[in-house]
DNA sequence: CGGCATGTTGCGCA
DNA sequence: TTGCGCAACATGCC
């Protein structure tokens, strides 16, 4: 379940788990999440170590240890995290496994779990390329909405793919673009450079809005089920709960998108719509 | 059975 | 060079 909010509740999850503690045990033998792929490459790099902190940036989760080792994960689409004792069974899905003794006494498990197996879990001595290009991360380092608008200003591509790239704003992704959209009013297809300033205002507190409203459910729920607490995500079809007109969908960059026409405005040029193929108009 | 899914990368084309 | 479109990855759910 991984966007910025959920991949923070992870974050925090982890820390509890592991921050302090020493690792007894690790193991992963998943040739397509772990990096280097050899199966000792975890277990050598952590084994008898101890966890500094957990940190996040973005998607990216980063454990660092005592010696200056560290382990990245990314959840990908089906990565999740959860935290179990060390004498619990292998659970559906499980990737990987850190035991740690605890000075509490207690003795922790935190279990990768991916049922589609994009996540990666990677294991260095120094910060990798994906974690050091990340843009700034809203809740770690803030949005400054002036330097936003600069960049926001330099591509005339669609704003929705924009936001969601991460070397542009490090953790959003489909859900938090499409909603942060609709909170600030504005058409997803709007091209980027076409904002104003004052659009750039609204998107920041729409960002802000979603991140915060997602983070609240997440914490506040005492399970890792997924709810629908969406505006428009996955709404299409239905009434906006602003306006009451139909929810739209249009596709971005390869994802769905949902939208309302109606009171989300749209700037700049329909850009070059190409071929109005009469495909299948869904819902 | 077909369609779709919270992510990322890489390729080909205009 | 920029901007897209799309396939691939692998699995589960409706």
């Amino acid at each position: 379940m991984p966007e910025l909010p959920d991949v923070e509740v992870a974050r925090r999850r982890l820390d509890h788990a592991l921050r302090g503690a020493t690792i007894t045990r690790a193991h992963s033998a998943d040739r397509r999440i772990l990096r280097p792929k050899a199966p000792s490459a975890l277990s050598r790099a952590t084994k008898g170590r101890t966890v500094r902190d957990v940190s996040r940036r973005g998607k990216w989760l980063k454990v660092l240890l005592d010696d200056g080792g560290r382990l990245f994960s990314h959840l990908g689409m089906t990565g999740w995290w959860v935290e179990r004792d060390a004498s619990a069974p292998t659970e559906r899905s499980e990737r990987a496994r850190i035991d740690v003794a605890r000075e509490d006494g207690r003795n922790a498990s935190a279990r990768y779990l991916d049922s589609r197996r994009f996540g990666r879990l990677i294991v260095a001595d120094h910060d990798i390329d994906e974690w050091s290009t990340l843009g700034p991360d809203p809740l770690v380092d803030g949005i400054d909405a002036t330097a936003l608008a600069a960049t926001l200003a330099k591509s005339r591509r669609a704003i929705k793919d924009v936001i969601m790239e991460q070397t542009i704003l490090a953790g959003v992704g489909n859900i938090l673009a499409t909603e942060a959209l609709w909170h600030a009013r504005i058409d997803p297809r709007s091209r980027s450079n076409a904002l104003t300033r004052a659009d750039v205002g609204k998107l920041v507190r729409g960002l802000g809005k979603a991140i915060g409203d997602e983070l609240d459910v997440r914490m506040t729920a005492d399970t890792d089920e997924w709810s629908d607490i969406f505006a428009v995500y996955g709404h299409a079809g239905r009434p906006c709960p602003r306006c009451g007109s139909r929810i739209a969908r249009v596709v971005i960059g390869g994802r769905s998108t949902a939208f309302c026409k109606t009171c989300q405005v749209r700037r700049g040029t329909p850009a070059k719509t190409p071929r109005s193929r009469s495909k299948k108009r869904a819902i």
